[in-house]
This record gives structure tokens, C-alpha cells and sequence, in this order.
DNA sequence: CTTATTTCAGATATACTGATATTA
DNA sequence: CTAATATCAGTATATCTGAAATAA
């Protein structure tokens, strides 16, 4: 019998993943932010003026739960949007603030993503970031 | 400046953790189970009279929320343990009910462990699979 | 009329922190 | 007295489902 759980690789994923949220949930509320915040923050920077419906397909969340994502980003003044309008598509838009915690933000991406923080080589890093996102294509 | 999330390793493991974490809820909800029970549950099948405390350490979750995972599988039969006393180690077990749930869970978690399931050869899934182990071992 | 977007309201689940009792 | 275990209570967070308003 193979009832060896270290062997299934969706199952080692998870773990991994869990391990990892927990280093990136600590190390980014350094700079007041959470792994989701962080997530829309940078998803807009690279796509200015994305709208909610559009942020929520892109992360995976329902319509509701980025609408409620936004409005805290908005009080928290990291991201703006014009056109307070009902069933219009929202154009959201990072605020200078906004850009600025994400940049101050970045450094300590980079610092988890060293390869020895990870416990590999360089090599081993770039290999093992192209075999998630051949996951990440097959799984949707 | 690499202002680019795709290359951030840590953050495509969590990404890829939460596309995989869709597909292992919708499955093994079809055996009546979730992802931190069918965990739980394979730990003590290899560990069996492990204690709660244990058990919450392996898993990385607090006592109080190991002891309320517990108390469920123990209300629906899967688990059991003797010594309700209160300062007491465990010593808790996989329960007939427990066993065959987790021999009815294994086909299913197999199924989506194959390497073309996942858009990778088996020799890729491998290397997956050791490197992400190197990166629990090294995150802790 | 149909579809897409946003938002309001309610429900649920998950895991946490703090405090307590018991035992070795 | 100290350390480990389990449990009780309360809280915070996250996410969902359902329903409704608005606009193209």
C-alpha cells in the first residue's frame, strides 16, 4: 500500500503552502498588510484600472468578497476608484500610497524569496516555480 | 525593478496551494470529507495513539483547535480515545468507521496525484514533490 | 429581455487568544 | 512549583449564499 501522504504531491503543495502563509502573513504585517492585500495590490499595479468583478475571477474569490477587500483598501486609502455608480465596472487604480506601501512591501517578498531562505539553490528555485505554474495552467 | 509576482516562488506555491485546495475540497467532499480531516486522519493512521497536542503540533494548528477538529471526528465516529481525564495525554485512534473512510479517501487522493492531472511527467511530479519537502524542511 | 456589475444582508465556518482545571 | 495537556469561553476573520439595484 502506498497510504504514504508525503508522497502526494497536491497534499505536499498544501502543506508547503501553509507553512509559507504563515511566514508571509508575519513578514508583511510588518508593513501593515495581509497576503490577499498584498495580492490585489500587486495584481492592480501591473493592471491599472481592473475592475472588481475582473480582480474577483483573477484571485479566485466571489464578487461579494472583493467588493469587501476593496472598500477596507479604500479606507485604508491604497486604492481609489471614480464612478460611485451601481452597475457600472469600477476602474480601480492604485493610490500613491498605495504604490508606496507596495513598494515598501516588495523588499520583504524579495528577502522570503532568496533560494537558501527556501532551502534550495538557485536552480532549484527557478525549477521549482516553472513546475507550479505548469500546475497552476493544468489546474485552471 | 522585478515587480513581477510570478516570479516570487513563495507566492506561486500559495497560489498554486489555493487552486489545489479547490479540487481536494470538491473531492473529498464526495467521501464526506474536508482537507484538515482527511489529514488528521492519515496522520494517525501512521501514528496511531497519538495525542492531541501532538497531533496539533504536526498539523501546525493550537490545541483548542485540534481539540475541536477532535471532538467532531470523535462525534461522527471516525476517531476514538480512552481517559476523558483532564490533564491526560490522549492517546487517540483511528476507529474501524475511521479506517475505512480513509481506504475509501486514498483512491480519490490518488486519482489526483496523477502527474498528467496535475499537467506534469512523473518524473516532474517527483522533483516537485522533493523539492517543496526541502522547502518544509527548511521553513520549519 | 438578458447579462454583467456592484452592493446589502445574513449565515457559516475556521482558527485564534485568554483563562481554567488537571495531572505528572 | 513547573510544565504539559486538554477544555471552556469569547472574539476575530474570512468566505460564502441569496437577494436586489443599476446599467449596457
Amino acid at each position: 500500500m502506498d497510504f504514504d501522504d508525503d508522497s502526494v504531491v497536491p497534499w505536499t503543495v498544501v502543506r508547503a503552502s501553509h507553512a509559507l502563509s504563515r511566514v508571509f502573513t508575519a513578514e508583511l504585517a510588518k508593513v501593515g498588510l495581509k497576503p490577499h492585500l498584498f495580492g490585489i495590490l500587486a495584481t492592480l499595479s501591473r493592471n491599472p484600472g481592473m475592475s472588481s468583478a475582473e480582480l474577483a475571477r483573477q484571485v479566485r474569490v466571489t464578487p461579494q468578497s472583493m467588493g469587501a477587500l476593496l472598500r477596507g483598501l479604500v479606507t485604508d486609502g491604497l486604492v481609489a476608484h471614480p464612478s460611485p455608480r451601481r452597475g457600472q465596472p469600477l476602474s480601480v487604480r492604485l493610490t500613491p500610497a498605495g504604490e508606496d506601501l507596495l513598494g515598501r512591501a516588495w523588499p520583504i517578498i524579495a528577502r522570503m524569496n532568496r533560494p537558501a531562505a527556501l532551502g534550495l539553490t538557485a536552480a532549484e528555485a527557478t525549477q521549482l516555480n516553472t513546475l507550479l505554474h505548469r500546475v497552476l495552467a493544468a489546474t485552471g
